[in-house]
DNA sequence: CTGAAAGCGCTTACAG
DNA sequence: CTGAAAGCGCTTACAG
C-alpha cells in the first residue's frame, strides 16, 4: 500500500479511503490511486486490515458432514446471502467429530472471524461458550438444544415425523414402523414424537411400532429389514429417519421380493440427492437447507451489525414432505 | 498477550516463544507463561501473528462442487494431512462457478495464506497467474490443464474409460454407446479417448458409438435413453462419464421394460455415494479422491516449507474399475 | 534461556 | 477532501 501511495503520489491514509470509503474520494484521486493499483497488482493484505481494524470481514461456517446434501445446501444459501452482504465465507467441515468441531471452532476464534455459523454435533456446545466468551459472534443452525443465549436457525423436526406418519396414513397404511436411528439423537427423537403425535391424533386402529439403530447408514436399515423379514411380522408402512436408512431398507425388502410401495411403502427424511435418482424414487421429508444457510447468515449479520440493537431470536423453518414412488400405488399404465 | 506476559511476571517475547518454540523455554518458565493462558482464556490473534510473521498457518482449498461426492473425498483427504502436518484447511465452494472461483482465489490472496489447493474449473487458469504473482504457493487437482509451473495432482481419465470399455467387453458385450456429457469438458474427452483405445486395441467386431448432451446430470441421461428407445437401436452396453447420468439411462431404460444388465449393462462414472445405494447398484469407475486431496496437501506443504529445494511435479493417480449389478448377469439363485 | 525493541501493513481519529 | 501519526497484537533477530 505504500508504494501504491507513492506511485499514485498520495498518502498512506488517502489509499485506504479509496479503497474502504470510495465515498468521501474526489474522482480524481480515485483513478490516481486506481490506476497506481492496477498498475502494481496490489492486493490489500487482509490480516494486517483486521488488526487494524480490530474486525474482520469473513465469517466462518462449521459443518457436521458436507456428505449430506443437506449441509451442502445449507452452505449455499449463507453463501448466497454472504456474498449480497458483501461478506466472504469459509468452510470448515467437522466430520461429524466433537474434536474437529472444537478445533475449528478455535481456529476461527484465532482468525479473528466476524462471526461464526455452526452447524453442531449433538455431542455439546461447550465450545460455543468458550467462543461467545471471547466476544465472537456465533449463530446455531439445524441443531439449537436449548440455547437462547444466541440466535439460531432451526427446522421443526418433530412436525416433519409428523408429516411423514400423516402422510402414509392417508394412503391407508395402519401398521407403522418407525425404523432405526440411535436414540439421542435430538432430530430423531422429534420426528419420532412427531409421528406418535399424528397416530394419536387420527386415533382408530393404527400402530406405530418403534425399533432402534446403532446409526443412520444404510448398512442399518438393511438389517433392519432383515430382522423384520425373519421375524415374518412385516409392517405395512416405515418410516426411517434418514434417506440413507430408508435405502437400505427398500434395497432389503426388494431384493427379498417383497414390494415397495405395494407391500411396504417406505418414506425416508432429508431429501438427499440420490432419494430421486433410486430405482424407486423415494418419498422423504425435506429440509429447507438454502432457507436455514440463508436465514442464519442474515442473523449473524445483523448481530454483527447492530450489537446494541440486536436480539437473540430463535427462527424454526418448516419442512416439506415429498411424495414420490416409494409411497404411492403404481399405476395400472405410465403415461 | 501482553496480560499473559503480565499476570506471568515474563517479558512478551518469552510469552511468544512458549506458544511457537517451547523446546527453547525452560519448564519452570514453561509451566508459569500457560497457567496465565488457562487462566486468562487467552487466544492468539492469528491476524496479527500472520502479519508480523509474514506468513499464515492456514491452507485454503477451493472445490468445484461440494454437492459431489468426489470432491468431498479430496477434502477429507486434504484435511486429514492437514490436521497430520499441524496445518488447518479452510475449504470455499467455487459451485461450479468461474466468478466464484476467482473470488475465492482473491480472498485467500488478501488473507494471505500459506498455500492453496485448487480444484479448477476447465474454464480457465487466469487466476493462478494472478495468485502465483504474488508469490502464494498453489497447487491444483482434479485437473491441471497443461500447466508444469506448479503441482498437481490428477486422475488418468483416459485409463478410467479405457477400463470401462474393457470391461463391458469382458462381460460379452459388442455394440457400446459412450453417452452423454458436453464436448469441452477435458475429463469427458479423455474417458471418451480412452474407452475407443480398449475397443481399437480388442480388435474384432465390437463398435463404439458416441452421443452428446448438454451436461451431466440425471435428466440428461433420461432424454438419451428415450432417444434410443425410440430409434429402437439399443447398444448393449453403456458409458456414461458420470454416475448421474447413468442413473438417468437406468432409470429411463427400467421404465421402458428394458433389463439392466441383462438388454443392455451400464457404467457410470465417479462412484458418487448413491451409486451403490441405487436398487440396481451401479458398475462405475472410482477416483481416489481420498489420495488425490493428501497429496495435494503432501506437495502443497513441501513446496512451502522448502521453497529452495522444492521442483514442481505433477502427481497421475489411477481410477479403478467397481463391478456392481448394473454389469452383471444376475445370477438364478440369490445367496 | 530471557528481555527490549523494531517492524509487519494496514485503519482511523484528528488536524488542516 | 487529504495528510501525519498512533496503534492494532504479534514475531524475531539481537543482546545479554
Amino acid at each position: 500500500m505504500n508504494d501504491v501511495a507513492r506511485v499514485a503520489g498520495v498518502s498512506l491514509g488517502t489509499v485506504s479511503h479509496v479503497l474502504n470509503k470510495p465515498e468521501i474520494v474526489s474522482a480524481k484521486t480515485m483513478a490516481r490511486v486506481t490506476a497506481a493499483i492496477d498498475q502494481l497488482g496490489f492486493v490489500r493484505n487482509d490480516a494486517a486490515r483486521s488488526l487494524a481494524a480490530g474486525r474482520s470481514n469473513t465469517i466462518g461456517m462449521i459443518l457436521t458432514d458436507v456428505g449430506n446434501s443437506l449441509f451442502v445446501d445449507i452452505a449455499r444459501g449463507a453463501e448466497d446471502a454472504a456474498s449480497s452482504a458483501g461478506r466472504s465465507l469459509l468452510l470448515a467441515n467437522s466430520d461429524v467429530t466433537f474434536t474437529k468441531q472444537e478445533s475449528y471452532l478455535d481456529i476461527f476464534n484465532e482468525a479473528r472471524v466476524a462471526g461464526i455459523i455452526l452447524a453442531p454435533l449433538d455431542a455439546g456446545l461447550d465450545g460455543v461458550d468458550r467462543v461467545r466468551r471471547h466476544g465472537r459472534n456465533i449463530v446455531l443452525v439445524n441443531y439449537a438444544g436449548d440455547r437462547t443465549d444466541c440466535c439460531s436457525v432451526v427446522v421443526d423436526e418433530e412436525h416433519g415425523g409428523y408429516l411423514a406418519a400423516t402422510h402414509l396414513m392417508d394412503i391407508g397404511r395402519t401398521r407403522l414402523l418407525f425404523a432405526g436411528g440411535p436414540q439421542d439423537l435430538h432430530a430423531v427423537n422429534a420426528r419420532r414424537e412427531g409421528a406418535r403425535r399424528a397416530v394419536r391424533e387420527r386415533g382408530g386402529s393404527v400402530s406405530l411400532d418403534v425399533v432402534h439403530s446403532r446409526n443412520l447408514k444404510s448398512s442399518s436399515g438393511r438389517s433392519i429389514a432383515q430382522d423384520l423379514i425373519t421375524s415374518g411380522a412385516l409392517p405395512d408402512g416405515i418410516l426411517a429417519p434418514a434417506d440413507q436408512l430408508a435405502a437400505g431398507l427398500i434395497h432389503e425388502l426388494t431384493d427379498a421380493g417383497i414390494s415397495v410401495p405395494t407391500d411396504v411403502a417406505v418414506i425416508g427424511y432429508d431429501n438427499n440427492q440420490f432419494a430421486s435418482e433410486a430405482a424407486i424414487p423415494m418419498s422423504t421429508v425435506s429440509q429447507p437447507g438454502h432457507d436455514m444457510g440463508r436465514e442464519a447468515l442474515r442473523l449473524l449479520v445483523d448481530e454483527i451489525d447492530n450489537p446494541r440493537t440486536h436480539e437473540h431470536q430463535r427462527v424454526t423453518l418448516q419442512p416439506t414432505l415429498i411424495v414420490r414412488r416409494s409411497t404411492t400405488m403404481p399405476s395400472p399404465l405410465r403415461t
